[in-house]
DNA sequence: TCTGGGGTCCTAGGACCC
DNA sequence: TCTGGGGTCCTAGGACCC
């Protein structure tokens, strides 16, 4: 019989905050928001202090600052928090092998097997804390979506565990929207159906779930509900299987000249970057956001993969051409994928045939 | 003073091939 | 002559996550 898994989910509270607070100690215990500074930002993190006031990731930088006037607003330096990330990640490595980074400030860790793994885990968050500045929240679970659940549950400093049946019972009043995999649009259509929180999620009909979501959708519901999932935690990372470089613009942009001319530097910006890392792609995209927030994509696949700053340029402005935006843009991006380095082993192309057609019927 | 930037995965339809 | 059944590749949109 396999053995029982354990899995822990570790969260930095507050990290780019309080990336920047070890920096600067004197803005401690005062409210700290990191966003950009245009008209357009958005919240990257918000300091304990600063959430008190109704602060929290995402929100519009404008509102941000309504909420809480007397706020320190600091523009991200994700220079620094990759550093600290590095730092922080690398101690946790040294002690448990089987980890999934999952961005800067979370991971995944299979502590299945290990010897008494809740205090391998504590001992390991307060070597973190002391050695590097930065507080890991835990959750612990047989699986994924329990342990990150549990992260949440108890932040900051948390430090929570349980199992399935347990957590089925801790959850049964959250609204859906909690469960990880359920995000505003699908919660909203669960709510049309009657199921606002986790409990009436459980005891669903999956039959009308399906009539609604379809089959496959239904059962995923149904099973993060009722906390079942058996997804690995991956340990390999592998490179992104795309790339991209956007612009979200402080004023919408109506002129198509000055359109080409942003869209020229992003592609060279995106493919400066992918020079760097020696990867080409043979899908080449644009993103479009107009003025009224709805967002276009066009793409094209080329024979052949390329970092090329011509050739992907040549062929954004294309596409752009070609749907020719009726509305101001609020937002521009450059996207390249089907990278050749993913390709699983592709046979070479067959040699042309020479000197007949081929047919075959 | 509405709503960033970087990603992943899924679905659905059409082209095309055998 | 009145309509097959995959399979793959590609595009577009959408939901979600950090």
């Amino acid at each position: 019989m396999a053995p029982k898994r354990v899995i822990a989910h570790l969260d930095c509270d507050a990290f780019y905050a309080t990336v920047e607070l070890i920096r600067r100690p004197e803005l401690k215990g005062k409210p700290v928001i990191v966003a950009g500074s245009g008209p357009r930002s958005v919240v990257t993190t918000a300091s304990y202090e600063a959430r008190k006031f109704g602060v929290g990731s995402a929100m519009p930088a404008s509102q941000a600052r309504r909420l809480c006037p007397t706020a320190i607003v600091i523009p991200p330096d994700f220079t620094a928090y990759r550093e600290k990330s590095r730092e922080v990640w690398e101690l946790v490595r040294a002690k448990l092998d089987r980890l999934q980074s999952m961005g800067l400030d979370e991971a995944y860790a299979d502590l299945t097997g290990v010897e008494k793994p809740l205090r391998v885990l504590r001992e390991l968050i307060d070597d973190v804390h002391k050695r590097t500045g930065i507080q890991i929240s835990a959750g612990v679970g047989p699986n994924r979506l329990i342990a990150k659940c549990c992260s949440d549950l108890g932040k900051p400093a948390g430090f929570v565990a349980m199992g399935r049946e347990e957590a089925c019972i801790r959850f049964a009043t959250a609204p859906t929207r909690r469960l990880p995999g359920i995000g505003p649009k699908t919660a909203e259509r669960l709510a049309e159906l009657g199921y606002s929180t986790v409990a009436q999620l459980q005891e669903a009909d999956e039959s009308q779930l399906a009539a609604r979501f379809g089959d496959r959708t239904a059962r995923y519901l149904k099973a993060r509900a009722t906390f079942h999932d058996d997804s690995p935690v991956e340990t390999e990372g592998g490179p992104a299987k795309s790339v991209s470089t956007e612009r979200t613009f402080d004023e919408d942009v109506a002129s198509t000249e000055e359109l080409e001319t942003i869209l020229r530097t992003l592609s060279k910006e995106l493919c400066e970057g992918l020079q760097g890392k020696s990867r080409q792609g043979r899908t080449v995209a644009i993103k479009v956001r107009l003025a009224d927030w709805t967002t276009v994509t066009r793409a094209r696949t080329l024979p052949d993969a390329t970092n090329d700053t011509g050739l992907v340029t040549e062929t954004a402005l294309e596409l752009l051409r070609a749907y020719a935006p009726t509305q101001p843009v609020r937002l521009l991006g450059v996207r390249l994928a089907a990278f050749d380095d993913l390709e699983p082993d592709k046979p070479p192309a067959p040699a042309a045939p020479v000197g007949q057609l081929a047919f075959s019927l």
